[in-house]
DNA sequence: AATCCGTGGAT
DNA sequence: TATCCAAGGAT
């Protein structure tokens, strides 16, 4: 880096001018608004989280009201958003303040990351966003800026491409102005160091990337090592009245964690199982859905049968067909739901 | 330390 | 259509 302006001083200036300074989460220092929208942001694009973040806020407007909150209210507000173990923790966390800290976050980013769902990363920001703390991110965008403009090889997901990287991160803090470095380095992953095409004409360290420097920005970061996608089957048996859908809540850890699915399985074994018997069935058609590890094809079956008696089972919910989708149930669900009500036996 | 965990946008 | 991966963390 040419030594004129540092790093961070560049990186500072460049926010202020173009970065980005109206999301719905800005302009406040509230720690539980900031926590919120970082979580939500894990893995997730700003403009996904934009009205989940709109919705869950006015539903639980504060750490108290989230903390007050049955589980099955927050899960059905994140209901859509994915890697709902973030739904779990998040809720977790706020009982966690409420109860160890008297309501009010913990203002070092040492103290953040021991509540759950708030890593390393995560506890930085909200710890430079809320209390201006100098604490070092590093995220999927300051891990392609660090590794263009500095030249890092490797995959940047690997161990000991990402201590180099933590260890650059902290280098490059600013002594003031946590803030606006913080955003900026953000807001130039996500909106000018952008993974296929970067706008290097108008990026604060064009004279100085390597990357582009020697035409490497196609190659840097190094991709992730390729894995075979696996391909799995699996068979859900839609059970209807003709005026409700039977749903169950999975298991609280692993996939669907925690959410309103229909029961998974052979028809047969499945309405044994529940004392129930089929009065007509039919295979709908099949559904496929990629996840990260993995692509799943769904394979529905409608099932109708006789109204069973009213029970008051926790777990398990016959709820009207015309909003079960909207029920806290994973994206692929929704949409077989919304097939089922909108073309009935 | 490698694997698991969702979904949708971009290319 | 196929692939990558985004304001990552927990195990």
């Amino acid at each position: 880096m040419p030594k004129e302006q540092s790093f961070a001083q560049r990186l500072i200036a460049w926010q202020q001018a173009a970065g980005r300074h109206d999301l719905p989460w800005q302009g406040s220092r509230d720690p539980y608004r900031v926590w919120l929208s970082e979580i939500m942001l894990q893995q997730t694009q700003v403009a996904t989280v934009i009205p989940y973040y709109q919705r869950f806020l006015s539903s639980f407007p504060d750490v108290v009201a989230l903390a007050a909150a049955p589980i099955e209210r927050v899960v059905e507000h994140w209901a859509g958003l994915g890697y709902y173990a973030r739904a779990r923790n998040l809720h977790r966390c706020a009982q966690q303040i409420v109860a160890q800290h008297g309501g009010a976050f913990p203002r070092t980013a040492a103290e953040l990351a021991e509540l759950p769902g708030i890593g390393r990363s995560t506890a930085a920001a909200i710890a430079a966003f809320s209390f201006g703390e100098r604490a070092a991110i590093l995220d999927g965008n300051v891990k392609r800026v660090l590794c263009r403009v500095f030249g890092i090889a490797g995959f940047p997901g690997s161990a000991p491409v990402e201590r180099k990287l933590w260890q650059l991160a902290e280098s490059l803090l600013p002594e003031t102005g946590i803030e606006a470095y913080t955003q900026g380095l953000m807001d130039l992953g996500a909106t000018l160091c952008t993974r296929g095409t970067p706008h290097c004409p108008a990026c604060p360290f064009a004279d100085a990337c390597v990357a582009r420097r020697e035409g490497r920005q196609k190659t840097l970061p190094e991709a992730r090592p390729r894995a075979p996608m696996p391909e799995r089957n699996a068979t859900f048996v839609l059970i209807t009245d003709g005026q409700r859908l039977l749903l169950e809540r999975r298991p609280p850890s692993g996939l669907w964690g925690g959410l309103l699915v229909p029961p998974e399985g052979e028809p047969e074994q499945v309405l044994a199982a529940r004392g129930l018997c089929a009065l007509a069935q039919r295979k709908l058609p099949d559904l496929k859905h990629a996840f990260t590890h993995f692509r799943l094809t769904l394979q529905p079956v409608l099932c109708r049968v006789q109204a069973p008696p009213a029970t008051g089972e926790t777990g398990s919910a016959w709820l009207p067909l015309s909003k079960a989708a909207a029920a806290g149930v994973p994206t692929p669900i929704a949409r077989l739901i919304r097939l089922v009500a909108s073309a009935p036996d």
